[in-house]
DNA sequence: AGATGTGAAATTCTTCACAGCG
DNA sequence: CGCTGTGAAGAATTTCACATCT
């Protein structure tokens, strides 16, 4: 498979999530000039961005909102074929299992080292001991896990998720973490997120509205 | 002031905090390759990063932590020159909250309308009514808000939050909000986030792995 | 007519590589 | 010498524009 871009993959995820609002709200046929300007950009960012997964589209019609979804769907399909499990069950992890729970919960797995919420349920995620992460992450065929522990245990956790054979981390910690390049990191610095929006509300400094991150 | 990149802007975000980090470690002198290294980009892109703020570095010896880190903290200042607000103090609103406690409390105002909360103060931060959004946001000189609330209502608290006259939105809500061109808005859907983070991790399309969003 | 799919141009972002300094 | 600051080259990404289809 050729290399995907980054910014390309993340589009589409956008776009699928568009698709589906849309295929819920009984829409069954779009042009590319219409969810270029849901999402945010421009029509032929969306043409190109669809040429990935191959045509689609007729020039009448446009495109069949349920049949571009599922397309999407299928060529980010990886997503379904694993597990995710959350690592830390704070704050942050609460809300994310929260957040995360519909329409299907995403994550099957949740870990922590407090005693106080092994075993427990939290929206429907089952906690574990972080000790057990090994035998879990087999059993469950996980392949990617999110950290919402606090940027002094974050490194650890890391090290721990890459020695269980995670493939991917969505690291919510803010530290730079060393991994393995084998390994795909994206870090979400929610700081950085908020200074540069303080930044750019202010100064005059316009970066031209990028609407999305990642 | 002359256009930045938003990209520029987020990796300056980023080497401040790094810079903070040194320096309460008691690093004094940091070479533009090192920073590099904890920030996982280039030394040549640290450095040409570093040219919008003006040159700081010494061939012979890198460049001042804490000096640099000053430097930074001042182009961005903006950031403490406006307060502010949170929308939304659900599960994710809450996280949030404890998020940007430390080391210094960053919200300035929490919003929401369940009574419940109103006027009690969560984490350091005092709740307040929607409805008082305007008289808030002027008192206390807000220019940027985070929207937490659920989808369905996210563009409705964004109509709001541009009538009370907010010039940045940091949005959680997994939707695409419409704002007045003259309004930065950064979306982070999670979702798409985790979407990316799995497919990258599965496929073998390694998208050369970039290791921070915004 | 008006939309798609796509080479090719334009733009933006990153890396190279080297002059100049301490 | 090795590092900074930076012009210039190189990559990557986005946009243009048009041939093609309905």
């Amino acid at each position: 498979m050729k290399n995907i871009p980054d910014r390309t993959v993340a589009r589409l995820c956008l776009y699928k999530r568009i698709l589906r609002d849309l295929s819920s709200a009984g829409k069954q046929r779009i042009f590319s000039h219409d969810l270029a300007k849901f999402s945010h950009v421009t029509a032929a960012q969306v043409r190109r961005d669809l040429m990935v997964i191959g045509n689609m589209g007729s020039p009448a019609l446009g495109y069949q909102v349920e049949a571009l979804r599922r397309s999407i769907d299928d060529f980010l399909a990886v997503s379904r074929e694993t597990g995710i499990a959350l690592v830390g069950v704070g704050n942050l992890g609460r809300a994310l299992l929260a957040y995360f729970k519909e329409p299907v919960p995403r994550f099957c797995a949740a870990f922590d080292i407090d005693s106080e919420k092994i075993e427990r349920v939290l929206h429907g995620c089952r906690c574990y001991h972080i000790e057990s992460l090994p035998a879990i992450v087999q059993e469950k065929n996980i392949k990617v896990a999110v950290i919402a522990v606090p940027a002094s245990d974050a490194q650890e956790i890391a090290d721990r998720l890459v020695l269980a054979g995670i493939r991917g981390i969505l690291n919510f910690a803010p530290v730079q973490l060393r991994v393995p390049s084998n390994v795909y990191l994206e870090t979400i610095d929610m700081n950085v997120a908020l200074d540069k929006v303080a930044f750019f509300a202010i100064s005059e400094a316009r970066g031209e509205t990028r609407r999305n991150a990642l």
